[in-house]
DNA sequence: TATAATGTGGGAAAAAGTGGTAGAAAGTGG
DNA sequence: CCACTTTCTACCACTTTTTCCCACATTATA
């Protein structure tokens, strides 16, 4: 499970440091693609797996379902660790993300998330405006004997 | 699996970059033909016996079926990969697709499409709509109550 | 403060990409 | 039917990019 948020180095090669509580569970394979909001996910194979399943469900001949195969598929991309436990990010996502030589990554559980610091900030500022939260997340509804 | 979004040259003799990480893959065999859209698809012997299986099963006697067949089949070639990686793109498809010494090659998991960049950016642009991914990605349901 | 683990950067080797040339095949006309 | 022309294809050599590896720096921990 990956848990909390990291500052890491993305240098000119696109080379991202894992940070090293992550790294085990990347190492039977991983996948990045784009994510919402301008960031990037990062996968384990099971759950990339599950997500190719739906997509290759879907009827070619209707076009929505092309779209969304073109959005996810040709955005994603098989990747490793290297010896010391850095991905390679490919360029278009890197360009898509507009990087600078820094990057937050967000553990989200099953995923994380990689952003630009500027777009991390943005996003930390939403979150922590508790007035906001308390009548975002009563519409969620976490109690256990939920589903939904 | 074909994944991720590759630029390459199609030179004045029509020959394509297969990406790297495509070329193992076609190896055994591969076939091109039209896709939708504008583009070209290529893809595995086993993936175009599945097509070619499942437009013969269709009725001959059907109008649209016979549509289908002549769009697929009369427009289907089998390519190889040269020494170095490239296939030849066959001078009809070349010319339906308009193609100008440039190509966007674009992993579609089980196959993979080839554009021109400017119809490609078309695409791109209408992927990109944050808000219409919201209701794409929704139709996938990712949640893991879910299994459908 | 010392040691181990983590993080950073650069360089060399290998792989990928490009374009040109020569040979073969196909097509055309006499 | 043969010879010539043109197009196509396969091969080869060079350039550029990428990947892998290694050595060093920094941070955390004992």
């Amino acid at each position: 499970m990956f848990l909390g948020q990291f500052q890491h180095n993305l240098d000119e090669k696109g080379r991202l440091m894992i940070p090293a509580a992550f790294r085990q569970t990347l190492e039977s394979g991983a996948f990045i693609t784009q994510g919402f909001d301008r960031c990037l996910m990062v996968m384990t194979e099971p759950y990339f797996q599950e997500v190719y399943q739906r997509i290759n469900a879907k009827n070619l001949a209707d076009p929505t379902a092309r779209m969304l195969r073109r959005l996810i598929l040709s955005n994603a991309y098989a990747i490793e660790l290297d010896k010391v436990g850095r991905i390679l990010v490919p360029q278009n996502l890197r360009q898509f993300v507009g990087f600078n030589g820094e990057a937050i990554v967000a553990g989200q559980g099953e995923y994380f998330e990689v952003w630009t610091p500027a777009d991390w900030n943005t996003q930390l500022d939403a979150i922590q405006d508790t007035e906001a939260n308390n009548q975002r997340f009563s519409t969620l509804n976490l109690s256990s004997q939920n589903s939904d």
